[in-house]
DNA sequence: TTAGATATATGATGATCGTCATGATATGAG
DNA sequence: CTCATATCATGACGATCATCATATATCTAA
């Protein structure tokens, strides 16, 4: 069964998409090879025509979901903030923020997957910095890097646990704390 | 080969001991029943007699790890601050918070799992709101809450990505940020 | 001291899963 | 139009691992 160029090229696109979703679902661990190419309507043995390995298919998920979705960034930070510490964001995790359902799995993983996060990353302290409304760019990178550091761990830790208050206030009060700290010299 | 109980009792907090260092390490995937078993001196065998399960193994383990770390936030806020978000601490995750090294894993896992680090995770919101020098009660809370996920977030962060300046930035940054806010009303 | 209980060791089992070998089939170049 | 090529399907293999069965030895109760 051979598929025109753009359907492979099509193909390849799904088997990202669908990683992308299983592996912010359940974790790298908790997602087979053959899972991700059913969910991306095909069978587990073509995968190595796309990807050497899985751990190839995980850092090249990487790149792709950080491209994707970190940006979203891009509106004024109070309505970005909003939307990103909300009980929703927290419970659709599969098309949420990819850093904060990977990064806890990263330290397991190899160099390329590392990698894959950390030019995400810089993109995202660079994309918020822009949006910080005051001081030099140190004082702005600054504040980029410590907000977005509240920012994931509130939601990791509010995925962490079982739906209870404790989440919901994590949640709540983490936005709270950032948007007063909004305009302030912090 | 049977052992007395004092030595049942001690081999079992070995167990937990062992296991709370592999999975920091290594995450829960990465570890198997016999590596722990191994650590802790013994073979795979007698590991039933001890655990229902590894599920059951991996809960026990965060409650157990949980009273033992977290509670390293006694001291002054300031200098707690200073030695969390420190490379050596990124660097040791095996002996470092609990926290930081398992919250991303727990998705993933069972709810006996989750309920053990949300009893954790409440403890240490109290422990830092009373460290809070300023404000109401809520305020407090709000401020324990928010520099709480903004630490965990960032040893996150730095652990995720390669050994690289970024790493050591945003532990540095993040630090820092939190310490301008000292004192301050946030 | 003795007998039974039981903690641990050795070894086996069954399931899961990453990876590869082979075959079928449709593409695209000439 | 035709054939070599490349993509995907089917199926298998080998390794890993959680769990369990059985054996062994030593603790504890009497």
């Amino acid at each position: 069964m051979r598929v025109s160029r753009e359907q492979m090229s099509s193909n390849r696109a799904r088997i990202l998409d669908e990683a992308g979703r299983l592996f912010r679902e359940r974790g790298f661990e908790g997602v087979t090879v053959a899972d991700v190419m059913k969910a991306a309507g095909m069978t587990h043995g073509g995968f190595y025509g796309h990807f050497a390995s899985k751990d190839a298919l995980i850092a090249a998920t990487i790149a792709h979901a950080m491209v994707r979705h970190d940006s979203g960034g891009t509106d004024a930070f109070a309505s970005f903030l909003d939307a990103y510490l909300a009980p929703r964001h927290r419970d659709t995790a599969a098309s949420g923020c990819p850093t904060a359902a990977l990064a806890g799995l990263l330290p397991a993983q190899q160099s390329a997957a590392q990698q894959a996060m950390a030019e995400g990353l810089a993109a995202q302290i660079e994309r918020l910095s822009s949006l910080m409304p005051e001081g030099s760019d140190a004082e702005r990178r600054r504040a980029a890097i410590g907000r977005w550091s509240a920012m994931v761990g509130a939601l990791i830790l509010s995925r962490a646990i079982p739906d209870t208050p404790l989440s919901d206030e994590i949640l709540a009060e983490t936005r709270a704390w950032l948007a007063e700290a909004t305009g302030s010299v912090v």
